[in-house]
DNA sequence: TAAATTAGCGTACAGTTGTAAGCTCAAAAA
DNA sequence: TTTTTGAGCTTACAACTGTACGCTAATTTA
């Protein structure tokens, strides 16, 4: 087998570790590098032919996260576009993505008001990111002007991202309360936004 | 001096030293006991004889930070009662306390998403008391039904959070925008649920 | 084919952690 | 006054951490 290739795998192995141990009850700054290292299948000091630190291997799963996030916006997107409500189809969408990549969601969580500086930059670089596009969308859609359409989307942001930790954990009876009751409350956003620029 | 009033001096000084600890970069799970009672100024061991662990520390400091907020709410309602306008003065009560308070709210953060379960569990109740009073307080000054005074509170509780949480190490101008923009958003949602109710 | 590169390993070490065991000595109780 | 209690101490240990150093062996390059 190729050097390169195999390199490859093993970075991915240690990525895939990592992301393993954030479950409940860790965080990037609680898991070791010998933790991973193990679980990874490698000898502790073989982690450093990968990442410079745990820091490092750190920001690489922030930008795994993020990724993962931007894909969830285009899902959302492709499927407004195909109809079923603007509110309704993103809340559905979002919390499929809770659902399906726990622990990604849970990092980009955890480290936005973690310890690390540098993650928390880092994860609050990605949810820029959706406030941009979701600001974007709106005034494309609603002719909102910019000021308050950019007021908008933060809340709502915000709103989806705390609802979303609350309904991580959820037992899933819990969780389509709380969708339900997270669209009814981005209702409350958009109509209020919507008053605020007719007066 | 009294036995009794040394040892709750000590108590007092880990309490203290606990919190110290917990700056931008730290957190609970982060602080070891070591170096709680090195701050504190006692041996490690000593530490057991007020605290069974770190955990039960931990919950403490939890405990104490939610006394600091319901502090912050009764203040907050002692300026409404004096005029000046519900949304204005909350806010701005809301963002002396972060200042003053910086630790305390840090912590409440934090530990909000945190790894530990049981801390997750203690921070949630504290907001919950936030929710209910808020709640109850929509509906005597509204006569909003209870539902939509339920997610009304509950929405802006949790964006006055995730605000604060961006608040809590921006510079004091941003702390002004952050504090303004806060108040146009909450005023967002309390329109959208005065329609929403009128519907 | 010979030489160079490099992913991964084993060993080693100093630093930190939580906490067990038992002592001291001043305050409280008898 | 004598006895009991208990807050705080010192010492000790096993477990874990990050990482420095140098080796091996297989792939890649020359």
């Amino acid at each position: 087998m190729s050097r390169q290739l195999q390199k490859l795998r093993t970075r991915r192995s240690i990525i895939d570790a990592a992301f393993s141990l954030l479950d409940e009850q860790r965080s990037l700054s609680s898991i070791s590098l010998r933790e991973v290292a193990r679980v990874a299948g490698i000898a502790p000091t073989s982690f450093y032919r990968h990442f410079k630190d745990i820091d490092e291997l750190g920001l690489t799963l922030v930008d795994e996260a993020g990724l993962a996030l931007r894909q969830l916006m285009r899902q959302a997107r492709l499927r407004i576009a195909s109809g079923g409500g603007v509110i309704n189809t993103s809340v559905e969408t979002f919390m499929e993505f809770i659902n399906d990549n726990n622990n990604v969601f849970r990092l980009l969580l955890r480290e936005h008001t973690g310890t690390s500086v540098a993650f928390r930059a880092a994860v609050l670089r990605e949810i820029q990111h959706f406030n941009v596009e979701l600001t974007d969308y709106t005034m494309a859609t609603t002719g909102l002007k910019s000021t308050i359409a950019n007021l908008q989307a933060e809340a709502m942001v915000k709103l989806v991202f705390s609802t979303g930790a609350e309904a991580l954990d959820a037992a899933p009876e819990r969780k389509k309360v709380l969708a339900e009751r997270l669209k009814l409350q981005l209702r409350f956003i958009v109509d209020g936004a919507l008053k605020a620029s007719q007066s």
